[in-house]
DNA sequence: AATGAATGAGGTTTCATTCAT
DNA sequence: TATGAATGAAACCTCATTCAT
């Protein structure tokens, strides 16, 4: 076994993890955090600049590694759109690794430097869905609508997030909503594509 | 016109509406709301008990709408499933009539006593959900699926709350993601059947 | 039967009455009192100056009345001392009289202007008191026991005033306090004047 | 003399300790307390968790003994009644030992934890007072009776502490009270016996 | 490496009072 | 007569932050 005890300042991360997962970034209360960390209030400004930091230095490595997995994910998506239902199982497993962490960036972050992160992050899924859409059934759906879908989606995957699930189950229910979507959007196309038709008929 | 002029008590509503939208109820500010009314501070106190108070009037009336209208459509889903999707548009006229009361019950209201109301919401639908999946397709279901389908579809009608939509294009919104959530129900239920059978293959 | 309804003003002083009994004058709310009278918190403004005001209209008639009996007393006391259970008694019967009055003089009148009105009738109680026995007893009697003896008369009676007694058992007690207290008081001055003749002696 | 500089959370108890007295618990105010120990408002948080854990602070201890004298005191006093006279002094020796806490206690509590624990005080001294009574007096004296004379003496006692003597002085009235109120007792018991004869022999 | 002390701004709430109507 | 509206000061409390040690 490494090491039971753990340094102050992870102590401290630890204790600022619960405390903003449980009231946000704006409502955490740094005494709480030191509190729960066992110091005094000052000591967090020993080990980060102020509250904003001590929340990034929770989040930070995680948000970078988001953010290359996008690209990458994107690019893939791009060449090869027909791994849709891969990289959704895949950022998945990303998502169920940090999961705290992503929470955080998902429903903690207001009053940070990373509050529109994950909606900048969703603008990308979103983008590859459009191209998605438009490649494999409607060029002119409706950005609107695709947005929403996209959406959906996501926080599909977040509220497993939320849930208290294990691994295992998280990764059966995402493929059952990969399904679900696949379904959807054969649907949807195929209906805008009959209307398109009965339009040209006129 | 009868009278531009706002009474104090609905400037202050209208101040208090815009600061809860934009920053929560535990983090909007009673000073904020004043000055944006154009008054001091004490004199919500002559027109509310308190800061939950001035919350609570401004989403009351549309709560208990909506908790009544939720009652009916229970009703009326457990008698004739098909209505759903009519439900699902007469549902998103109510949310869009009512906007921002929908939006800060949705997403504003932690720390008031409505501060667990749209999970009750959200409760019966997944019910409602519940009960046609079981009629309509697969018995045995996974519960959490379900939950997590109608999280989907409940939020999806939200998302579109939040944008800057004009009710028309809302309401087409609306049946299009009818269809999309229609299309991957026929498929999950088609696939969970499938695999029925192979495991009784076996 | 003359009138069941109460003036506004009269519906004020009662519920004031209430307020400042129940919490003392500083500590009463002009809010509260209004709304027990069933008005708005300028009314007050009408009928009265200010709080202040408000609390000596309860209590004028009966301080000035108190004063006045304090003066007869005095008097009478002065010139035939042997009246001292008999004022005892007619005190007490004006004490019960007035009995929620008295209780706002002795207990909630702090920060008016009759904030130490009691404690001048104390005052002249105890100069009777210091007559009496010097007339009767031990000229050379501590002053301070006299006062601190006079006090704790005077508050057995009050305390009398706070119990919940009928008028009956009420001057029942009266009397038996006074049979104590002039037992005590023989009592004192015999071992006084041992303890002088003990001086003396030597 | 080792050290005239008060640490700050001393002179904030100091500070308290003359506030409250002034002004009782509930109107006492935090910033005149500050402002009197050279402090900003905000301060007493680092030393204490709210107003009242500042009251308490003042007076726990002070409060605990008390606690456990009268324990011991009324057991004694069960067991040898006699010794009437001596606790009384050895009270008031308390008392005058702890003479502010004891004022904050008596008079300054209400809004407090302690609102309540001298009336608790005064009831065991009265059950004190009671069983002395049925012992050697009058089995059938009035409870009331009984209460308004204890109450009498304590606060007979307590009065002299809001007196500025010196222990001396006051252990010297203190001895003079008890002489007073054994007197008053004698003279009782005989009268009701007297009374309760002339009952008997109707 | 961390504490103990303190600040100053801001939070919600309560209050007596005023005043036009 | 009395209301409805509003003020402004003060109340207790919480907070992030600073800084000497």
């Amino acid at each position: 076994m490494e090491s039971q005890e753990l340094t102050p300042r992870e102590r401290l991360l630890a204790s600022a993890r619960k405390e903003f997962l449980a009231r946000g970034f704006q409502n955490g209360s740094l005494r709480r955090i030191c509190a729960g960390a066992g110091m005094t209030t000052g000591a967090v400004y020993f080990f980060f600049e102020n509250k904003e930091d001590l929340f990034c230095s929770l989040v930070r490595e995680t948000a970078e590694q988001m953010e290359q997995m996008m690209e990458e994910m994107t690019e893939w998506e791009l060449e090869r759109p027909e791994t849709g239902v891969d990289s959704d199982v895949r950022l998945m497993e990303f998502l169920y690794f940090h999961r705290e962490e992503v929470l955080l960036l998902h429903e903690c972050a207001r009053g940070t430097r990373y509050e529109g992160f994950m909606e900048e992050m969703y603008d990308r899924m979103r983008s590859a869905f459009l191209v998605f859409f438009q490649k494999y059934g409607a060029e002119d759906a409706d950005r609107e609508l695709i947005r929403i879908l996209a959406e959906m989606r996501i926080r599909a995957n977040l509220e497993l997030l939320k849930g208290d699930y294990s691994m295992e189950q998280a990764m059966d229910l995402t493929r059952q909503i990969g399904i679900y979507a696949d379904g959807g959007f054969r649907s949807l196309t195929a209906a805008m594509r009959k209307e398109k038709e009965n339009r040209e008929e006129k």
